[in-house]
DNA sequence: CTTTTATAGTTGTATGTACAATCAATAGAA
DNA sequence: TTCTATTGATTGTACATACAACTATAAAAG
């Protein structure tokens, strides 16, 4: 009776789409033992310095306890190091971690073609705008 | 040096959208206990019968194991039956998982009009469209 | 018919993520 | 300067989800 789309309910089909980026992106960054979130992150601590874990939880859209476990994991790998100050923390890329940002790189831009030849060029760009507008945060 | 924006990085900004998105639904179901997932399966459940597991995976794109774990919650809480046959089930909404009915459908109005506050209408009907393109599926 | 292959569902396990609570440190107010 | 409120990071816990392995059944091939 009731006739409802699901292909249209924006809760799944935005849980589609995502699982969909997910793992063509987790596809890339596995080659190197590392998680998607895990990569982007080594990728953002090289591109500055002095860089704490709520700064990366921003950038990154996480929150910061996710960014604490993620730490702990490239931690242990030997591809950061953790600066306590006080409250503070500082996160730096050990040799190891700088050692890897050739290849991330290249992996990052595999990467996009890749979701080009899934999305299509115009679909990839698109998205990527919608996407990115800056709505309302929820609380 | 390397300048990456993040913003633009389509794992980070599906993965954001994706959760505005499924709190905000969340926040809707959770009033009557249930998740999104959970209600929008009793909702296809009551849109035809003789409906199984497989069936559900397809119709809200997800894994089967995923479905037999909802449909163990939602049979534990008492809204569903199975029937086993063979190698075949099929899962039917009990009395109460009917009586359910009309507040789902309340639940889903509301939760379409507050998608359009947040997103805006044109953001809304856009992400709408992107999303439900039949994308190349990946192995 | 019997044997092989494929299929439906479930279970074990792992992952990414958030939220709430906590701990420690700083900053602001008294 | 001491007390209080705020903030940064971490830990405990919970959840949605997938994948791989398994079980039982059905279908196909011989």
């Amino acid at each position: 009776m009731s006739e409802i789309n699901f292909a249209e309910c924006l809760y799944f089909s935005s849980g589609r789409i995502n699982r969909i980026i997910a793992k063509i992106s987790d596809q890339q960054f596995n080659q190197l033992g590392l998680s998607s979130t895990a990569a982007f992150m080594l990728m953002y601590l090289d591109s500055d310095t002095d860089i704490n874990p709520s700064a990366i939880a921003d950038e990154l859209s996480l929150d910061r306890s996710t960014v604490t476990r993620f730490l702990d994991k490239l931690e242990h790998a030997g591809y950061i190091t953790r600066t306590v100050n006080g409250r503070n923390v500082t996160v730096t890329l050990t040799d190891d971690g700088k050692a890897l940002q050739p290849r991330l790189m290249t992996m990052w831009s595999d990467l996009n073609e890749h979701y080009q030849t899934i999305l299509g060029k115009a679909g990839e760009q698109q998205l990527r705008e919608l996407l990115n507008q800056d709505f309302e945060t929820i609380r």
